[in-house]
DNA sequence: TAGAATGCGGACCCTGGGTCCGCTTCGAAA
DNA sequence: TTTCGAAGCGGACCCAGGGTCCGCATTCTA
C-alpha cells in the first residue's frame, strides 16, 4: 500500500480548489478564460498547491468532470432502469445516450473544457473508453447491428460537447427538442424507429 | 470593388508561408508543436508578414484547410456522380461522407489543427455550415427520416478528426476498414443496409 | 514537545501568440 | 529613368497564462 492518508489541511485545500473551480467554469462564458491563477485565488490557494494537487489543468478539470459524472456512472453500473444493467440494450442505449446529452446540457462550461483542452484528445480520457466499451457490448447484443464498434464511437460522437454547445447556445435548440432530435437519430441507427415523430 | 491587386512581394510571400505551413504541419507529430515562429522562419519570412497576411493562427490554418478542400468542394459542386450535383441522395451521401473521412485522413494533421484549435470550434468554420447544409438538403429528400438537420450534424460528427485520428491512428484501423466501417454505418442511418458485411 | 516530513504560496521562468514601428521595396506617375 | 508615397517587411518587443521552485509554516509521530 503505497500512499499514506494525506494530511488534513491538504484534504481540506483540494477540497476548496474542487469547489471554487467548479463554481468558476459553472459561471464562466468560455472555459478558457479561467485560469490557473483564477482558481488559486478564488480558493484562497497558492498556486503551487493547486498544481501539487492536481497535477496540470487538464488534471483538475478531469477530476471536476469526473466528480460530475459520478452520478450517472453508478446509475449506469448498479442503478434501476432504464438506466441500470437490468436493462435490455433496445431500452438502455438510448437511456444512456439521453443521459450523456442531459449531462452535457447540464455541464456545458466543464465539458467544454475537457473536450477540447488544448491538445489532450477526449478519447484519450478513461471514462470515454468505459462508455465506448459499454456501448459497443451493448451494440453486439442488438441484431442487424455490424460494426459495433464503430456505431458507438459515431453514437458518442453524436453527443459530443461542442456539437451540444452549438446547437443548444448559438442555434437555441431548446433542451426537449435536442432530447427528442436524439432520441430519434439513436432509434433510425438501432432500427427501432417507428416514423417520422419528433420535432 | 474594394480590395486592389496585392504588390508582387507580398504575393510571393504569402505563397511561401502556405507551402512552408503545409509542410511543417504534414511532416509534424502534433498540430501544436508547429508554432508562428516556426512557420516564419521556414517560409524565409518575419513574423510580421505573417500575421499581416493570415491576421492569426486560426486564419492561417483555414486558409490552408480551405485550399486543400477546394478539389472536393469543386467535385461536389459540378463533379461527376457520385460525388456530383446528378446523384440520387441515396448515393450521394454515402459518397459525401467518404469522401469526408478520407480528406481527414490524408489531411489528419491540418484537420486536427483546425478542428482542435483552442477555444474556436469547429461548428464556427464556414464550410462546416456548407456540408451541414447540403447534408441536410439531401436527408430530407429521403423517406422515413425525421430531424434530418441533427441527423446531417451527427453524420459529420462520425468523421471528426479527432476521432478519425483516434481510429486510425492508436487504435491502428487501417483505412479501408474504416471506410468500410463508415459506409456501413451510413448505410445503417440511411435505412439502405443489407445484412453484416464489413470487418 | 522536538524533529522530520509534508504541504504551502507566490515570486519567478518560459513559451508562444500577437503587436509595433523604423526601414525597405514596389510600382505608378512624371 | 527618376521620384516619391504607399504598401509591405521583419524582428525586437509585449503580455498572458501554464508550470516550477524553494524558503517557510503546518501537521503528524514518537
Amino acid at each position: 500500500m503505497p500512499d499514506r492518508k494525506p494530511r488534513k489541511d491538504a484534504a481540506r485545500n483540494r477540497a476548496a480548489v474542487l469547489a471554487a473551480a467548479d463554481t468558476l467554469f459553472t459561471r464562466c462564458d468560455s472555459p478558457d478564460d479561467v485560469t490557473m491563477a483564477d482558481v488559486a485565488t478564488a480558493a484562497g490557494v497558492g498556486k503551487g498547491t493547486l498544481f501539487r494537487a492536481f497535477g496540470d489543468r487538464t488534471g483538475l478539470i478531469r477530476e471536476l468532470y469526473a466528480a460530475r459524472l459520478q452520478p450517472i456512472e453508478e446509475a449506469v453500473e448498479a442503478g434501476p432502469p432504464p438506466l441500470g444493467p437490468d436493462t435490455p440494450p433496445r431500452d438502455r442505449v438510448p437511456a444512456l445516450l439521453d443521459a450523456l446529452l442531459c449531462f452535457k446540457l447540464d455541464n456545458r462550461r466543464l465539458a467544454l473544457a475537457l473536450e477540447g483542452t488544448g491538445s489532450a484528445s477526449p478519447y484519450d480520457a478513461g471514462h470515454y473508453a468505459r462508455w465506448h466499451a459499454l456501448l459497443r457490448d451493448m451494440l453486439e447484443q442488438l441484431p442487424g447491428l455490424p460494426t459495433a464498434g464503430f456505431t458507438a464511437h459515431a453514437l458518442l460522437a453524436a453527443v459530443r460537447a461542442d456539437l451540444v454547445e452549438h446547437l443548444a447556445g448559438p442555434e437555441g435548440v431548446p433542451r426537449d427538442t435536442l432530447r427528442a432530435q436524439l432520441a430519434a437519430h439513436t432509434a433510425t441507427v438501432l432500427g427501432t424507429s417507428v416514423q417520422g415523430d419528433p420535432a
